[in-house]
DNA sequence: GTCTATATTGGGATAGAC
DNA sequence: GTCTATCCCAATATAGAC
């Protein structure tokens, strides 16, 4: 995954973590093409030699700030797996947890550039894919696989589709609308009905009793 | 909407016809910052001067070419409204028709392009919002709307609500990984199945029967 | 309105000193 | 590794003739 061989003490000197902080902020805020070198360079309080002397491109320095931040989204994304709980709570929990994490800037933000770059950075495209909407698709199969088996949703449900259900239901159009800019921004209150009404779509739809 | 004040006979004329298509077809390829005026003049087989007579700016070219693509994705929206089937023949016919639209390339490519310049473009963020997913968001609505007047969804459903659920199931992950360009695209009968997988849940969770 | 030719700027990448 | 200064090209936009 980590397309950098320089040495150890060079990843992680100063400057080059600075240079990765500054890039990431600016390429998140306004996508690849809008950031100029030297508007990293100058944010980083760095001089352009120093930057091409750690990144040998713009596409090298993009790709590695992607790529990290693929990363902190998948580790961000551990779930409150519970199957302690009543069906149609624990599915409300995890509902409001799925959408508190797709609603996330970060993660609302590499919906953004994924979507923009990904024709361009293929690579991207299926790390963010597979570190982001597969991902999250397949642990909430799993804990929905652990659910069926406990006989809390039908035996013949297939597990993998009904979590695709369940988390697309939750993007709704919130993301789109998130990931566009349009407001209004939904309130705590839609937030918690958008939760409990996806919760009790799959509950009637894949739940037992 | 349109932000043209050209007179009649020079909003038709054969060049600035042939200007629209060609930046049409090279925005939607390839986004905006990555497409030229020299690129477009070619494409064209018009000077960049006879361009820029006809579009002050990049950004004006851009932004006409936008609202064209909404205005014919609006267009295009139009739904199958049955009312003389069984619900779930309905919803599954509906279903694999709302597939195809979404997955269609040119909606595809407008969700892709909407996303990359949303920010910078936020009058054509929200033209694109409510040409497309919102006009067929309603449009769904309605449809369901008159099916629960007709007692055969549940008299407490939340139509809105469910035309987005709807929605949302069928758009799922396809949209994403083509949007992506992640392979493979999906199968005639991985999209039949979509379909009935979706249409099956709102049948179980919306559903008088 | 349409062309050819050009002005001008912004930005990716590098040379060479230290 | 880090800097300053610079090269060089691409791309937006315009001048001026027809």
């Amino acid at each position: 995954m980590s397309a950098s061989l320089a040495p150890a003490e060079s990843r992680h000197s100063p400057k080059r973590v600075a240079v990765l902080t500054a890039a990431g902020q600016l390429f998140m805020e306004n996508g690849y093409a809008a950031v100029s070198m030297d508007a990293v360079a100058r944010q980083a309080g760095v001089s352009k030699a120093t930057l091409y002397a750690h990144f040998t491109s713009k596409e090298v320095l993009f790709a590695a700030v992607i790529g990290d931040r693929c990363t902190e989204m998948a580790e961000a994304l551990e779930l409150i797996a519970v199957h302690d709980q009543p069906l149609d709570q624990a599915l409300q929990r995890l509902a409001r947890h799925l959408l508190d994490f797709i609603l996330s800037p970060h993660v609302m933000t590499m919906f953004r550039i994924a979507l923009s770059e990904g024709l361009r950075f293929p690579d991207l495209a299926r790390v963010y894919f597979e570190a982001g909407p597969l991902a999250g698709r397949n642990r909430v199969a799993d804990w929905m696989e652990e659910e069926r088996r406990r006989g809390r949703l039908r035996a013949d449900a297939d597990t993998r589709q009904a979590a695709e259900h369940f988390i697309s239901m939750l993007r709704g159009t919130v993301l789109l609308r998130g990931a566009l800019g349009i407001p209004p921004a939904p309130t705590e209150a839609e937030l918690e009905a958008s939760a409990a009404a996806a919760a009790d779509v799959m509950r009637r739809a894949y739940g037992t009793a």
